[in-house]
RNA sequence: GCCCUGAUAGCUCAAUUGGAUAGAGCAACGGCCUUCUAAGCCGUAGGUUAUGGGUUCGAGUCCCGUUCAGGGUACCA
């Protein structure tokens, strides 16, 4: 029990007893103290001073006075105007401290039979390009919120809808089939999903061309947009690879299996995984059937063009295309499909899309339609909508080169990594091998916790000259913290000491009883985390407790204690700190290191 | 035009959801390694929370106006 449910219940008894009436739950405000006063926990009395009919001074005393006397987890209080500040018994610290001891998945809540099931939809590339600074930020919010649902006892499956047809895969095709000669990933050395990319930006380039040429002929812009060559040749190619013309899928296959090895090498580097992969080329036409379906039924009409169209006016938004003129779909078709699928294939309670803010206006459109086609589920669909990821010049376009590449910004600070961890020569009885491994994990460390620190609906800036720190607020500091006490306790096992409970009879130094606190805190803040749908929580939790650890670490010796009681204690509170970084760093996606 | 978001120290971010004197890190400056790892610890300096009003015991947080920034409103995804 939290010790704030607990001062809740009797702070009511105590108003209930000394002014005569229950007040409502949300007067009972508690929260912690500030450090510039003295005391553990705070109750804000104001809220209750009206039906008191005394002042708040007043108020704050006589319920300090009662707790003091009939409660005995509380020691002492103070009133300093409306705040009454509650000291709490080391006693209960303790407790704390051996409860935390006593489960190495402190704080998590166990799986259990009945749990909800969870799908969360991550990623999601397009196979025409390399994943990006903005891919790293969703596959690092997908990743760490399945962990922690995990965490928190839900069932949890990770999917991945792959975005591997439509007119901007023919773009790379038909610049491959123009002027790619033949090249490919095993001739040229080039990673797959960059070759892919590189004659992505070619078409780009061409098709501009093609556009201001028609321009200077004198035709208008749209119309010149309309009628370049090379994007009349692409459309003419999408609609012969829906009509499954045997050469156009073919080179699809062939171009997307480059782009998949490309994939699976940056998101194993990345950390990340999945349960399950659709893929749109295996979703759209379900999704083509289910719009058609709601033309028949009379939900979505067609205009003389055989275009379909949904009318969302009576919600107050606007009409959408849902199939274009010559039957192709749109990025909306396919997601009904693909939304229908899923909820076929998996026993789903709630269905989570780590998409990007950018994608608002779609997941409300989506959710209405799923609902106007009769699917219960539909209104439930929950966008996790998450900030963009901009550069200090502004946001990144692929287009025009202002991308951060996902693959080289992990070199990169791999290379950061090992330069300062060879300066600081730590690691120099490691085989190269090992310390290879180190230096992945802190670069690694580095870049997840850089962008999982931040509110994920929040813009961030990544500016790749500053922004990759290895000190402060940062990674690697967690995981040196965590190297430190792991150091710390191999040599008391060394030395043949173990941990002996129950921890009586201590006076806590003002460093232990913080970190006590903070410890009592982590199975809330685990919840709060799932309940908020933000890894962010979690990130600056564990900066916290580490910051008070090193501060306690610092002041106060562990291994050299003398009296070996509070020796005892401080391994202990050693090996609580040591699990929840592990724990909570874990959901994060970020590894601990046993040395660094 | 209309509809969402957001604006906190030079920079990157917090702030227990309306609570006390708005906190960290980076950058700057000054200290601390003969003792469990200095990727650490301590200190100095840095703020009219974009701006004007309002609501109340109390506002960075809620309401209205203004300014600026980002996004959406595509037969792009």
């Amino acid at each position: 029990m939290n010790i704030e449910i607990l001062l809740q219940e009797k702070i009511t008894i105590a108003i209930e007893a000394l002014f005569g009436f229950t007040p409502e739950k949300s007067m009972v405000q508690l929260q912690q103290t500030r450090k510039e006063f003295a005391g553990d926990v705070t109750f804000v009395v104001f809220p209750v001073v009206r039906f008191a009919k005394k002042s708040p001074e007043e108020t704050g005393r006589l319920i300090g006075e009662y707790l003091v006397g009939n409660t005995e987890e509380v020691d002492q209080f103070n009133v300093v105007k409306g705040f009454l500040n509650l000291t709490i018994s080391n006693h209960w610290w303790l407790g704390i401290l051996e409860k935390a001891f006593a489960s190495p998945s402190y704080g998590l809540t166990p799986a259990s039979q009945d749990a909800e099931l969870v799908m969360i939809e991550y990623s999601s590339p397009n196979t025409n390009k390399p994943l990006h600074l903005g891919h790293i930020r969703n596959n690092l919010l997908g990743y760490s919120l399945a962990e922690i649902l995990k965490g928190n006892g839900k069932k949890v499956v990770k999917t991945n809808i792959v975005n591997d047809r439509g007119i901007h895969i023919c773009k790379s095709m038909y610049a491959w089939q123009q002027w790619g000669e033949g090249r490919t990933p095993e001739n040229t050395g080039i990673k797959g999903d960059h070759l892919v990319g590189d004659f992505y930006v070619m078409f780009d380039q061409q098709y501009k061309k093609e556009i201001r040429q028609l321009m200077e002929e004198g035709m208008a812009q749209e119309a010149a947009e309309n009628n370049a060559p090379s994007i009349l040749a692409v459309r003419e190619m999408l609609r012969k690879w829906e009509a499954h013309d045997e050469e156009t899928v073919s080179l699809w296959k062939m171009m997307n299996s480059w782009v998949y090895e490309g994939f699976d090498a940056t998101y194993r580097e990345l950390g990340v995984d999945f349960d399950k992969i659709y893929y749109e080329s295996e979703t759209y036409l379900s999704g083509k059937d289910e719009v058609l379906r709601g033309l028949k039924e009379g939900v979505f009409y067609q205009k003389p063009d055989s275009s379909v169209w949904a009318d969302l006016t009576p919600e107050g938004l606007d009409h959408k295309l849902l199939l274009r003129s010559d039957g192709t779909s749109v990025y909306m078709t396919q997601d009904i499909g693909t939304a229908k699928m899923r909820f076929a294939d998996y026993p789903i309670g709630k269905m989570v899309y780590v998409v990007g803010n950018e994608q608002n206006y779609h997941f409300q459109v989506l959710a209405i339609l799923l609902d106007m086609l009769g699917y219960e589920w539909g209104r439930d669909l929950f966008h996790f909508s998450y900030g963009m990821v901009e550069l200090p010049s502004g946001k990144m376009k692929s287009r025009e080169g202002t991308v951060v590449d996902a693959d080289d910004l992990m070199a990169d600070m791999e290379k950061v990594a090992r330069k300062m961890g060879e300066e600081l020569g730590k690691l120099e009885g490691l085989s190269e091998e090992e310390a290879t491994r180190t230096y992945k994990m802190i670069a690694k460390g580095a870049l997840k916790y850089f962008i999982l620190k931040v509110d994920p609906r929040k813009n961030m800036t990544f500016n790749p000259e500053e922004s990759i720190d290895f000190n402060g607020n940062t990674g690697p500091f967690i995981q040196y913290t965590h190297a430190r006490i792991r150091s710390v306790l191999r040599k008391a096992e060394e030395t043949g000491l173990s941990v002996a409970v129950p921890f009586a009879g201590i006076s806590l130094e003002e460093k232990e009883r913080e970190l006590l606190k903070t410890i009592s805190l982590y199975p809330e803040i685990v919840e709060e985390a799932a309940r908020e749908y933000s890894p962010a929580v979690l990130a600056n939790y564990c900066y916290e407790i580490t910051r008070q650890f090193n501060q306690f670490y610092h002041d106060h010796s562990i291994l050299n204690e003398t009296d070996p009681v509070k020796r005892n204690f401080r391994l202990a509170l050693s090996e609580v700190v040591v699990n929840i970084l592990k724990s909570g760093m874990g959901m994060l996606g970020i590894e601990m290191p046993e040395r660094m």
